[in-house]
DNA sequence: ATATGTACCATTACAACACATGGTACATAT
DNA sequence: ATATGTACCATGTGTTGTAATGGTACATAT
């Protein structure tokens, strides 16, 4: 697995990391039950920040591209390789979009949009940690 | 008609001054032909900038509020009563509620949601002035 | 002891955006 | 001349959120 990060890049790092992963997984240098690197030792070799490298195994395993047996450490996850195709961004983006075309359609302005979504973000339901 | 504008209130100029207006209204302290005063004018009685109070009347008159007759100046809209009670952005609110609520269901983070927001925001469609 | 993932404390740098301000200019019609 | 709404140029301020960094600590198990 050749991981390349790129500091100019102005993708965010950690989403550099998932991105590649991802990819290793589908031309099949990854394969499901294939062990990945510590997050310390990934982020040695990478010369980036635990923190940094252990967001990108964050999200890799909410998606179930990879898993985590704690002091066991980290693995391609079985169905990785499905998983790693579908994109839930790529969902997201989707409802987004109409979402947002309906509310231009209806004449809101972008920034009453903006001002709208940022205000639902931070309504924090009830009670979450 | 009397408007009082608070710079102090964490509100937005522009936005008080478009509640105060729909407020008169649906106090039948203005009436549908009423004429409201001149952009300018308003400017100088309330002392802001004319900007603010242009972008107020916008919004006022993209919800039919008020109707602006160019050079003849701007009345209160023949349908004003009922439509200073419909409120474009609550309706936003509630369906981007929902929105959100699904793709926190589905397990997007925060981040993830507000960053796929950013983009279509800047998606730009097909030559939009 | 050593290593695993994870969780908290925190700060810094940076970008995007809203709001409000200022000035100037235009076509419109009185 | 005077006034209307509107459009463009622009700047400054403050907020918000991301991204990335650092340090410390924990329970887990080898």
């Amino acid at each position: 697995m050749e991981i390349v990060i790129d500091i100019e890049d102005p993708v965010p790092l950690f989403s550099q990391l998932v991105t590649q992963v991802k990819d290793a997984i589908q031309n099949g240098k990854l394969s499901p039950g294939d062990p990945l690197p510590s997050i310390r030792q990934l982020a040695i070799d990478l010369e980036l920040n635990a923190k940094t490298v252990a967001k990108a195994y964050r999200l890799l395993e909410r998606d179930s591209v990879i898993q985590t047996r704690g002091y066991r450490g980290t693995f391609v996850h079985p169905d990785a390789r499905a998983n790693s195709t579908v994109d839930l961004n790529a969902w997201v983006m989707d409802k987004l979009t109409d979402t947002v075309a309906a509310f231009r359609e209806a004449g809101a302005t972008d920034s009453e949009i903006r001002i709208a979504f940022g205000k639902v973000m931070n309504e924090r339901i009830g009670g979450e940690r």
